[in-house]
RNA sequence: GGCCCGUUCGUCUAUCGGCUAGGACGCCAGGUUUUCAUCCUGGUAAGAGGGGUUCGAUUCCCCUACGGGCUACCA
């Protein structure tokens, strides 16, 4: 019998997600889906000097917006919970305990200050200071010092730490998913803390105890984590546990210059790092995310997902569904990965053109109003500022093609909506000529006679004028654009005038007429 | 500094000893659209350097260089 696949994502609540974080989680939520597991979200909170008011919400709202639910976790209580370290506080000094009781652990009264000198000393010798095997007789624990010492400072209330006692001359084999066999000597390890004064277990054994706990089969976290894994190796094999597999997934960097990807960069580097918009509790600065600058989550995702792993085929477009068919673990790349907006934009003008008019439309419509609003404050006309959400759906069917995002699409259907104000200056002098007025007058006449106000009844109609009249296509397209756009871009001149209607048609074509 | 991990087009990557080193983004050119964009076609561009092993190395090993991570009573 196989054991089912249990996978978790352990943020710590310190601040918004970012899209390295996101990645992570995904290829949790892609392994455990691809194996028909559980995938968990456990919040290790027990710092409680960096904790931040909603990062934990912000967390889980991320994971929904992205399309990967996690199966237990805060608020989705499992049989492994509670899910948030800080309510585990109990749980953890009994293990702590036990490692001393085998003899794996020790008790150390070292101050914070006694540290920091021995580190600054050593630092300015050229050297670092590891608290080990090496000279722990040297410093105040339970090592050096008698049990009577021990019991009488802990009596008095002392401070203590509880460290763990890593053996001299031992070479760890370590196995890791991605990376293979890792051999570390443990002479260079160092007497890591695994509790903390405050009460509190540090990182590591909280990580280890509740992987235990929850049954965690597969450990899937970012490659800042290998110098760790050493010391997690030798905690289950003191406590006597069966160590998951662990998987390290390479970093993503910046887009350009040096290092992993930050919390500051996008501001900096103007993309968004995180999914959704965050505003900092204490400065209330805002940070952008990938939802409110207009990105499909699924666009999001497959860009992440591209990014340290790929199928071996030459796919590049998959949905949530597609990627955890797809996802192998043994497929996930080594290096890491230069993270590129330009590409997520690619995806993101993919997507768009599956989605359906009349959901953009949905989308789009409070921004026509808004737009429309502000227009009739300005010139004091009265445009209707509730426009049919059908006619909108429309317009999207014809200016789609052609967007990133949503917001791409005032810029690109404006005219749909409105009378141009002005006529673009370097169009002007292309397509405005000297015979443009007559003609215009022509096309005028003619668009008056059209009956049925149809595409392609417009199309038979002048474009049999213009054949008839040998005159060149652009002398009649050009201006009649010009008066219909404001500018020379934009879809069919054809599809506009049937879009707009007859009327609107015939008053942009008379307006340019007055200017001539 | 120490330890660990990594290194193919500008970027994301394919290749698991035998290739004219493939794809995508970007960029450039052409075509479609008498507009703009989309789209289509083509082009541009790469296995860090040096040693081995081998009939043959991008692929395996070693060294160097470079990049990255860690080096807290943070995760």
């Amino acid at each position: 019998m196989t054991q089912n696949v249990r996978v978790r994502f352990a943020p710590s609540p310190t601040g918004p997600l970012h899209i390295g974080g996101v990645r992570t989680a995904l290829f949790n939520y892609l392994f455990a889906k691809k194996h028909k597991g559980d995938f968990i979200l456990r919040i290790e909170d027990t710092d409680q000097n960096r904790y931040v008011e909603g990062a934990e919400q912000y967390i889980i709202d991320a994971l929904n917006w992205c399309g990967m639910p996690f199966d237990e976790g805060v608020g989705k209580e499992g049989n492994y919970g509670p899910y948030r370290q800080s309510e585990r506080k109990h749980l953890y000094k009994q293990y702590a305990d036990e490692l001393i009781a085998s003899g794996n652990a020790y008790y150390a009264f070292d101050t914070a200050e006694t540290l920091d000198f021995h580190r600054k000393d050593h630092e300015a010798k050229g050297k670092t200071f590891i608290y080990n095997w090496h000279n722990r007789l040297k410093l105040s624990n339970s090592l050096s010092l008698s049990d009577e010492d021990v019991q009488a400072k802990i009596d008095a209330g002392e401070d203590y730490v509880i460290r763990f006692k890593s053996p001299q001359d031992e070479t760890l084999h370590l196995k890791d998913s991605i990376r293979g066999d890792i051999k570390i000597d443990t002479n260079i390890l160092d007497d890591k803390v695994l509790f903390k004064s405050d009460g509190m277990p540090t990182y590591h054994l909280a990580n280890i105890v509740d992987d235990h706990l929850m049954e965690i089969t597969h450990v899937i976290r970012g490659e800042e984590w290998l110098p760790s894994l050493a010391l997690h190796y030798q905690l289950y094999q003191a406590f006597g546990w069966k160590a998951p597999e662990f998987a390290h997934l390479p970093l993503i960097l910046k887009p350009t210059g040096k290092g992993k990807l930050s919390k500051r960069d996008g501001d900096k580097l103007g993309f968004p790092v995180f999914p959704l918009q965050w505003t900092d509790p204490k400065t209330n600065d805002v940070s952008r995310g990938y939802k409110e600058d207009g990105y499909f989550p699924e666009a999001m995702v497959n860009f992440l997902a591209f990014l340290g792993w790929n199928p071996g085929t030459e796919q590049e477009i998959f949905n949530m569904e597609a990627l955890i068919n797809a996802f192998e673990l043994e497929r996930v790349n080594k290096s890491g990965a230069r993270f590129d907006p330009d590409k997520t934009k690619w995806f993101n003008h993919h997507y768009m053109q599956e989605q359906s008019n009349d959901a953009l439309a949905e989308l789009f419509k409070p921004v026509v109003d808004a737009k429309l609003n502000d227009i009739a404050n300005e010139t004091g006309s009265s445009l209707s500022n509730d426009i049919d959400v059908n006619y909108i759906a429309l317009v999207i069917g014809l200016i789609k093609e052609r967007a990133t995002f949503i917001s791409d699409f005032w810029n690109l259907s404006h005219f749909f909506f409105t009378a141009p104000i002005s006529y673009d200056e370097k169009a002007s002098k292309k397509a405005f000529k000297e015979d443009t007025k007559a003609i215009l007058s022509q096309i005028l006449t003619l668009v008056e006679n059209t009956e049925d106000f149809t595409v392609e009844s417009l199309q038979t109609s002048i474009k049999g004028w213009i054949t008839e009249q040998e005159i060149g296509f652009g002398k009649v397209m050009m201006p009649l654009r010009l008066a219909l756009v404001g500018a020379l871009q934009g879809p069919d001149v054809f599809d506009i005038m049937f879009m707009i209607g007859k009327a609107e048609s015939i008053k942009r074509i008379d307006a340019v007429l007055n200017i001539l």
